[in-house]
DNA sequence: AGCTATAGTTCTAAAATAGAACTGTCAAAT
DNA sequence: ATTTGACAGTTCTATTTTAGAACTATAGCT
């Protein structure tokens, strides 16, 4: 396939996938929402080769997920931070979580606990519709094709 | 880095990631909530390798997200169809199309619109607190270690 | 001058993917 | 009775990606 022009598909999940859409750019960035901020973080946690941390980083910051930012001039060094495109992606990433919770946990228990800062109390993350609030499932969502596309082939 | 075990990390994105981390697996995945469901269905719509269809759909039944049903004996032919585990997922699907619908679009507009057919109206998905409802955002929730685990080193 | 920390780049071997052709079963058409 | 076509894969080779390790560069510290 033609990786390279992924993101242009008139499919949102297409260009969305284009962008984290492999297994090292999501263990990124999970990295990136437990504040990692700096190469050698991400590598020695991760245990990715240094090659590939460095051309994921280069295309997170191309796609505007994070940002370079200098934290020391002479050595010049820089980390990275995440964008609120980047903060964006944080029901992703959470969905993710949250089925690996439900569908993939072992008899020891949930390895991590989320708790709402505003309510105070443990939770899981809910999927609901803008309009009615009710939670979302697949049965019930209607799909039909927007402006950006004629004939219906994608998400 | 040792993809074979991925699914056993005590770190539930790590584990969700091994099954749907892939390109392929999240476009097949994408097929079946469009109802998707046979193998030249799959392959023509996506201009996927008849080879890595094939072993795509395999893991996905392994992993019990899809379940591979006779429906036709005499030539045996079979259909997937996603298992309660699979439509499950659809949050995860749902959270990466809006997040391209909001940081990916074009000039030319939504490809697809999603109607919600409880109460009719168009919509976008809501990631909420279980708890007290409120819309989620990366910066009020607190992590931290649950039973599965003792060092916290993944979400 | 030598050691350490940080942030990469470069190199080769191994693994995954692309692309096309091939296999096998059966139904319908000639 | 033989050919054609649909379906669901499998097999093969060439190309691309990734793994793993070593190397480069800048600067502070001793």
């Amino acid at each position: 396939m033609k990786w390279d022009t992924l993101d242009e598909e008139p499919c949102s999940l297409s260009r969305t996938v284009a962008v984290v859409g492999d297994r090292w750019t999501l263990l990124i960035l999970r990295e990136c929402f437990l504040r990692v901020r700096r190469f050698e973080g991400f590598q020695s946690s991760l245990q990715i080769t240094r090659h590939l941390l460095s051309e994921r980083l280069k295309k997170l910051v191309r796609f505007g997920i994070l940002r370079r930012v200098p934290y020391s001039e002479a050595p010049k060094r820089y980390e990275y931070i995440l964008t609120q495109k980047g903060l964006d992606l944080y029901p992703i990433i959470m969905a993710m979580v949250h089925w690996g919770d439900t569908h993939m946990g072992d008899e020891r228990g949930r390895p991590l606990l989320h708790e709402h800062k505003t309510c105070g109390k443990q939770f899981d993350p809910v999927m609901v519709c803008s309009e009615c609030g009710e939670t979302l499932h697949a049965k019930q969502v209607h799909v039909h094709a927007g402006p950006g596309r004629k004939e219906m082939t994608g998400l």
